[in-house]
DNA sequence: CATGAATGAGTATTCATTCAT
DNA sequence: AATGAATGAATACTCATTCAT
């Protein structure tokens, strides 16, 4: 019983770390210029390890974009008493973009893209996630607001669209093309303007 | 001089085929499946003629890029006496949707995205033509709809990209995690209510 | 003592089930295509346990060899009174081919013919069990019909060998080509035609 | 023209230097152990100028057969004005040895035989020209003989069986389990017995 | 004594690019 | 200028064998 616990745990950590090598990887090569070889030598595990965890690279690239997708996280946490709406319009968007950059959704994004000819379930399976799931949250928080009189009635799936829209197309799109690219130093500025629009449309 | 005449035109004869094979293939099979003997065997030529023309592959690939991108027309002629503003954003939204999906700008573009890590130059052309230039033109539209009247006073860099954003948001996005997407049937319907909420916020 | 008699007992019978599954493997796969980790898992065995029992795959092959070599049988028995010389040609011959494909030597043979470069020691040995060591108990039998006045004084060495060697190139031989060769519907009167040869040249 | 074909003959040369170097390697390591890499270099060729020739190491090996099948010969101008038919049986005898070992077949045989469970089709067609197209040349010969009055009257076909039969059982079955094997210098001996017996069975 | 996870050497095959003719 | 044969480096994946527990 120990033993097989001991060799779960120690099985456990080597699979943990060649996921993060391959995550590495995968982010600095793309899918089809990362090398096996190099991922298990960076997870410093050998191959044949590598294969028994993974069956191919494929695989290893879907459970790499899995367990990256998991920390999408939810906005649930986000109204908080005393907000008015635009602290929360505010304070959403923040969390879609730390989302987005600092879990570095945004290159696993571009690999998943590129795959899209040769993985289109994992493509489909990703934008599920990233795409739809992230929405409903969103959209629950809408109509949180809405219910509270804090905005006035609407179509949440919408708006909510409207503003997940804004938002790639200000910060998720270019940086889509561009490796290095960082938030810009305007983005507090912008969010605001996205504000002062959406409160336009639909503000009580 | 003749003789010279003739060797040039079969040589720019070559050169599209070749350009032509290269596109397809690429849009088959993305960037790296992509084969340069497949695409000289499809272009009728030579591998050597094909290297004659274009240094490497990377080469081809931005000389693909390059000559798809001019094709994403400008929106100068879309004014037309007559039109309502709602008549003219509903051409602009569609004249954008030909260009994505009939020129196949969406399968050029997840492509673009896949070479990021490798050939970071070529995407940061390909954003700014794909994206600000077209911005640009459709910008143009819109100064024009406000001096006519037809729009109140705002800033229209911002409103183009609100336009621009939600084209994207609803219907390139999705197509870019699908390789067999196509524009849903109520393409028409959705395009009405974007109209609705840009007239809300500048109609005249 | 008793202790020591069961753990015996256990490995014994862990012996044989990887024996056992060995034998199939082989007969499957043939030798290079065989994996150690297979058999280990059809044994219900783990790999270590199996390179307790067997130092290496070519030593397991050879055991498999040894093993299968010894149900060769021996003819002594098939001398009964009352017996015709065409009875017991007849009752030899199937004997014969009861052995080669009931026993699976045809199959194993196969094997150990594939590995002759990679392990020459083993194809002797059993050429020297399978062709041999046969054609003596074979040989036996002619001297006992010679010296009861059924067959005319004759080199038995030879005619055995010339028996042998017509089953062989009647049943044996097109059977090494084909994995899934089926011994013929007229395989009762080809052998007596056998019979009448033999009988034409050595018959009393 | 003459340029395809000096490159015509260039690449034949090639082609011929890799069936060379590819049976050679084949004959001393068999199928599984022999290595492409291996054969291209003993053939002074890139591995990707083999794979240019050769789609796969089965194609390759199965050229390698085809090739070394075509040496089975014909038996036709055996038949000499002033032969006795014991001459004729003799040089019958000789010729098929030489076949066999002169021409390797006996261990291309042994790798086709290794190959059955991989590769049946492979097997069946070279049991097809190893032993049924050589018996039906071999067949000729017989009943040529019948015709002249040589042999008396009988069944060419089992004759011809019989023949073969014996040829394999003293000198082609222990070459097959023996890779080092080498015609006994008593060879010439056998034959003549094996002729006794023949003439018995079926001499005018 | 048994386990099964880990190893690392080995292999067929592909592909962008060059070169002799 | 055009050909297509030739290259060699690169890479995913396998498998007999060992070792820590």
């Amino acid at each position: 019983m120990s033993l097989d616990t001991h060799r779960r745990n120690v099985s456990d950590k080597k699979r943990t770390a060649i996921l993060k090598a391959a995550l590495d990887n995968f982010l600095r090569n793309g899918f089809s210029r990362a090398g096996m070889a190099e991922i298990a030598r960076e997870a410093d595990v050998s191959t044949a390890t590598l294969y028994k965890h993974f069956d191919s690279k494929e695989t290893l690239f879907a459970a790499v974009v899995k367990r990256a997708s998991q920390s999408v996280g939810d906005y649930s946490g986000i109204l908080e008493p005393g907000d008015t709406v635009r602290d929360i319009l505010r304070k959403l968007s923040k969390a879609y973009l730390t989302v987005q950059f600092d879990h570095k959704a945004n290159a696993l994004m571009r690999i998943v893209i590129a795959e899209v000819p040769g993985a289109p379930k994992l493509a489909t399976e990703m934008y599920e996630v990233l795409a739809n799931r992230r929405n409903d949250t969103l959209m629950a928080v809408m109509d949180a607001m809405i219910e509270r009189g804090m905005l006035k009635p609407h179509d949440a799936a919408f708006s909510t669209r409207l503003g997940a829209g804004m938002l790639k197309e200000l910060f998720v799109w270019p940086a889509l093309f561009d490796a290095d690219y960082k938030l810009p130093p305007d983005t507090d500025k912008k969010i605001e303007v996205l504000a002062d629009v959406f409160l336009e449309l639909y503000g009580a």
